[in-house]
DNA sequence: CTGAATCCTTGTTGATACTG
DNA sequence: CAGTATCAACAAGGATTCAG
């Protein structure tokens, strides 16, 4: 199943030869389309912040989600995690570099969408308007 | 829970007013992280095609998830989809002038992915290893 | 050929409760 | 405060089957 998103990224100007990348592509491709990845990367994109505070700013995102998120992205190199030996405990997720490079990577995704938002509105209702006026 | 990315939009650059941009944003991110819809585009980059050619093309996609796919894309005005009243029948897809843009944007996203693949996956091995050595 | 409908398996998510 | 563990609900995905 590799071989069309690999022709395919060569016709970008990907180079095709490392079979690994499309996996990768599509694993992080999966992960900014993910509904908590944007919310908490453009969440951080002010400063650092611990766990409560992102879980407060980002309302509607469970422990468990949040956790999960933040643990993939430190995973992956785009935050940092640091604990501070302190009662009560505290830790802060910050943006890395590579966090800081992809967030604006995926700003341009956003705009893309914010400058077509309304034709693809648009769009939408003329599809479901020509598929539920037509019996 | 709009709050977090409207701000954060905001400091993107990206304008605030629009409230429903938000869920905009999140369902259109989503459908480009989504698994087959990157495959049909960048399949479908060099040219029209039919149900059958792509769903060969794009290998392990079901005839389910293409369909599914397929028609997602042409809501959105990202394709068009032309029937040809033969025998046997004939509906070929292609891209719109938007989709186009789309696939540009999300060729952006690709590409950095690619740049960074090596680094993302050095930091995974690092972060998998410190986690399985302190035992 | 295209694609919608059905069924069924699996993975994902949220609520809740509990630990360091 | 910052998570982890467990469980139930739900949705997504694939295989198969049937229709236009």
């Amino acid at each position: 199943m590799d071989s069309a998103l690999r022709s395919q990224l060569a016709a970008a100007g990907v180079t095709p030869e490392c079979a690994s990348t499309i996996e990768l592509v599509r694993d992080v491709l999966a992960r900014v389309g993910d509904k908590w990845t944007v919310l908490v990367i453009t969440t951080l994109a002010d400063g650092p912040l611990r766990f409560t505070t992102l879980h407060e700013r980002i309302a509607g995102v469970s422990q468990r989600m949040l956790s999960q998120t933040l643990r993939s992205l430190t995973r992956d190199g785009l935050l940092t995690r640091t604990a501070y030996a302190e009662v009560p405990p505290r830790v802060e997720y910050a943006l890395t570099p590579l966090g800081r490079s992809l967030s604006d990577t995926v700003t341009h995704v956003v705009r893309w969408v914010q400058a077509h938002q309304i034709e693809i509105v648009r769009n939408r209702e003329v599809f479901d308007g020509a598929g539920s006026a037509a019996p």
